[in-house]
DNA sequence: CGCCCAGTTGAGGACACTCAATAGCGGTGG
DNA sequence: CCACCGCTATTGAGTGTCCTCAACTGGGCG
């Protein structure tokens, strides 16, 4: 399934300025007048879940800011499985190996509907000139995205189903900082923790026939964050 | 065990000029005037096998390069758990995260004896304002880390016990792309993939067995890397 | 010589995987 | 409007892999 449902609209770059992730995403360290210097256009592109926004080992000329929704990040293993090595949600770029020269390094694709700004490799550049504190946030971003991986790899990959799920539960979790959280597809909850779609929809029915989880809408879930901790850590 | 085995040496700058690894460190792309304008010591550490050079939570303020030897980096679950999150060799950057203002976010430890440059974090800033570039070598750095971790993740976090082996085997060995490999103590190997000692140990032992293993010297394997190949692929 | 540590091997059991059948939900077309 | 289809989630039974606990081996070193 291609990028079919991308929806270009031309943007002045002017809009950045007032855009709602502003203050969380690239652009936030610019000044006013940085912004007279962006030549190319900063494009706005809609992304219907299910559907891809690149493809691994494309060369493309655009990094995105994710300013709604849920991507996943994949990566193939020789036997054809494949794994979710991350997940993006709002503020989050996307594509930055595109500034050093590199394909894109995963399959990027909607989990939910999102809202992307597209920007040119270049505008980056000729910004970075002007603000070299704009490598500095750079540097930082990727730093916080390996901080990521690195946390990704020890939490989801050891440990019992039971707590692996709880652990992932609670990552989803926490951005909303409330109790909801929405429950992806079973097999992709499974890509995420390195377990079978069975093992996957066992493990969480369990949970609410414990009560540890509640049905609250069509896909989000109620949960009880200190069992889920106590859980998570083994405890239990 | 701390890093009481850590010498530290004063070395004028102008080493780094003629250092073993300055084509693959970080002072690649630097010319000869800029040398002139590192005005902090550079030192050189020699660190023993086993030993530690930071832990994971500590603010410091130096980078480092490795000249020489294999270091890991650790993370723990909240079980007390270790898991190694990567392996870093000759001319590797260990500490980048200082450069964001972040403390080392592992614990640092020799897997051989090691031989680094500690870098000032100033040092860096200093260079990077007259040498821009320096900044691009720094996120192609942090890029390729991200890609290696993700790699680390598809690889060595699925399929049976003897894939991973297998692909950990192929991983350790091409660096030096002939068939020698050494072989580090079965509980690190466990850490790598999530494993335990005993499994590693019964499986390198099976692989022995099959001769797709030969011992070479002490601590060095020959091993049939085609074989090795189609095993981590699942063909075997 | 005997200790200590790392690696190896064994037995038993728990856990997650595989294969397979069933249930629930939404959409489509008669 | 309802029957049918396709898809996902759920559940079950049986198996295999890996973990746990424990004993044994062998080399290095005091």
């Amino acid at each position: 399934m291609r990028a079919v449902a991308v929806l270009e609209i031309g943007l002045e770059a002017a809009k950045c300025r007032h855009c709602a992730v502003r203050d969380s995403a690239l652009f936030a360290g610019l000044h006013e007048a940085d912004f007279r210097h962006i030549h190319r256009p900063i494009q706005d592109v809609a992304l219907t879940a299910q559907h891809t926004l690149y493809r691994l080992g494309e060369r493309g000329e655009m990094l995105f800011t994710l300013r709604s929704g849920i991507i996943k990040l994949l990566q193939y293993l020789p036997d054809g499985n494949q794994r979710i090595v991350r997940l993006l949600k709002r503020g989050d770029i996307l594509g930055m190996e595109i500034l050093v020269g590199q394909p894109y390094q995963h399959d990027a694709i909607a989990l939910s509907d999102c809202g992307l700004c597209a920007i040119p490799a270049p505008v980056i550049e000729q910004l970075g000139e002007r603000q070299p504190r704009l490598y500095r946030d750079l540097m930082a971003r990727w730093q916080q995205k390996l901080a990521e991986a690195d946390t990704w790899l020890t939490e989801f990959t050891t440990g019992t189903a039971r707590e692996r799920i709880a652990r992932l539960l609670l990552r989803l979790t926490c951005p909303d900082s409330d109790q909801a959280l929405p429950l992806f597809g079973r097999e992709d909850l499974g890509a995420m923790i390195g377990l079978t779609t069975e093992t996957v929809s066992r493990t969480i029915a369990e949970l609410r026939r414990q009560g540890v989880l509640r049905d609250c809408s069509a896909n989000t879930q109620g949960c009880d964050q200190a069992m889920l901790r106590r859980i998570a850590d083994g405890e239990e």
